[in-house]
DNA sequence: CGCTCCCGTGATGGTTCTGTGACACATCGG
DNA sequence: CCGATGTGTCACAGAACCATCACGGGAGCG
């Protein structure tokens, strides 16, 4: 077998939506993946030319060259980087689509960013399956006596109780952990946690920061590292800093 | 049990022919596999007395022994590996010929590798959870007072009733207690234990886990192995773990 | 051919999550 | 000190999702 080279970890992104492009790097990111991102097939090409990566994220709707083409010319290439697509319908039959394009994966749109996390872990892991512990840390954060496991959107407070957290309420958190110490401002998070195409209230943010001070915080009242900045967001402290 | 015997990882090909045999040698490396390669049918049964392997890729045309021949004489030997036959004929009758013989899948030439990779990556998933279960410590799983016996697909359960499990309830038992305390979505399941090629809905799993339940857990309104993972999928848990 | 068992699907009712409105409180500017 | 505006908190309704049941098709067997 061969070793896997440091491109193992890295992960090309092709999505025309920026919204939605967006988030998932976001995400990818914060599972320690190195991340690159474009929008149209044409691009994606050309960067897979110079550069190896461990895996395509791959919308199967791009502007120049669509998702399925995208990947028989990696295949005719001999580039046999696996490629998961992303599709906006749900149709089986597209996944056979798919996987006789060349493709190794597929997910339907809208998709849980839980899912894809799984599944880029899963692909990832048949070539390094042997040291898949190391990659846990990029995943735990740890902050004042919580501890917060992102594969699996579990977390365990600083009382020992064990918290299952919430789609939405693990990514705002990730989100918001992504910066400590920086402001992060409403607009921000429901861009990057809701994405591309809904647009619920401001007050809906406050409430799930209600909930993450509730389960992290000693005193929800008090909180010391769900901070608000008036006015504008919400600012994450890992620990009693500044 | 979450690493796979190593022997699961190696694969045997048989092929006369040797530009196309290197080339699907070269191409299952780079997924991963542990791979040798012999060109007669002779050769092959020599190779496979002394070392087991995951599965065979046999061709059908060889010199010496044909390919039928020598999957029906590995069967002979109670030797059960999983055979995946290459012809160069698309004649359906060879199809049933190569199950009889006691070949587990068919492909016919000229072949897209992706797909041959597809066929493999399915075959040994599917076959994992057999090959393990033939090894001592495999074959039976133990949780909270339920003895699972994965070769006789038999069980005994928490209050000492007897339950004959099917296969496919055996499957899904097993693809989830390989990772306990991991996140196993609908999807996964599905192609770990349905394969890559067929749809049914998640409902179905659903079904199963339903039956898991009502076999394994002593209140199944209220699962403390067989868990919920909300918007994704479920969570095997041995004991009363976190 | 008829029987049985297993599998997959649809329907229904219940549960969990999400987003919003309401109201009280906090903060800011004057 | 006062009004204006933003935030904390709660409870609730709709939506999304899951558990469970009942039924029909199909494979296997006698």
């Amino acid at each position: 077998m061969t070793v896997p080279a440091e491109s193992t970890r890295r992960i090309l992104v092709v999505e025309d939506d920026p919204h939605l492009g967006a988030g998932v790097v976001e995400n990818l990111r914060a599972e320690g993946y190195e991340v690159d991102f474009v929008t149209d097939g044409r691009k994606a090409l050309d960067w897979l030319d110079g550069k190896p990566c461990g895996l395509v994220l791959l919308d199967v709707m791009l502007p120049e060259i669509d998702g399925f083409s995208v990947c028989r010319t990696l295949r005719e290439r001999g580039d046999n980087t696996p490629v998961l697509f992303l599709t906006a319908r749900g149709d089986p039959a597209d996944r056979v689509r798919g996987l006789e394009a060349g493709g190794d994966d597929y997910l339907a749109k809208p998709f849980h960013l839980r899912e894809l996390l799984l599944r880029v872990r899963a692909i990832l892991r048949r070539w390094d399956w042997y040291q898949s512990a190391s990659s846990a840390e990029g995943a735990t954060l740890r902050f004042g006596g919580n501890e917060v496991d992102f594969r699996a959107f579990r977390a365990r407070s600083w009382n020992g109780i064990a918290q299952e957290l919430t789609e939405k309420e693990a990514m705002i958190l990730k989100v918001l952990a992504e910066r400590p110490g920086e402001i992060v401002s409403r607009e921000d998070l429901l861009e990057r946690v809701w994405g591309y195409d809904v647009f619920p209230s401001t007050r809906t943010v406050d409430n799930f920061i209600l909930r993450l001070r509730k389960r992290f915080e000693r005193d929800p009242a008090d909180p010391r590292h769900f901070l608000t900045v008036w006015g504008v967001g919400y600012r994450f402290m890992s620990e009693g800093e500044t």
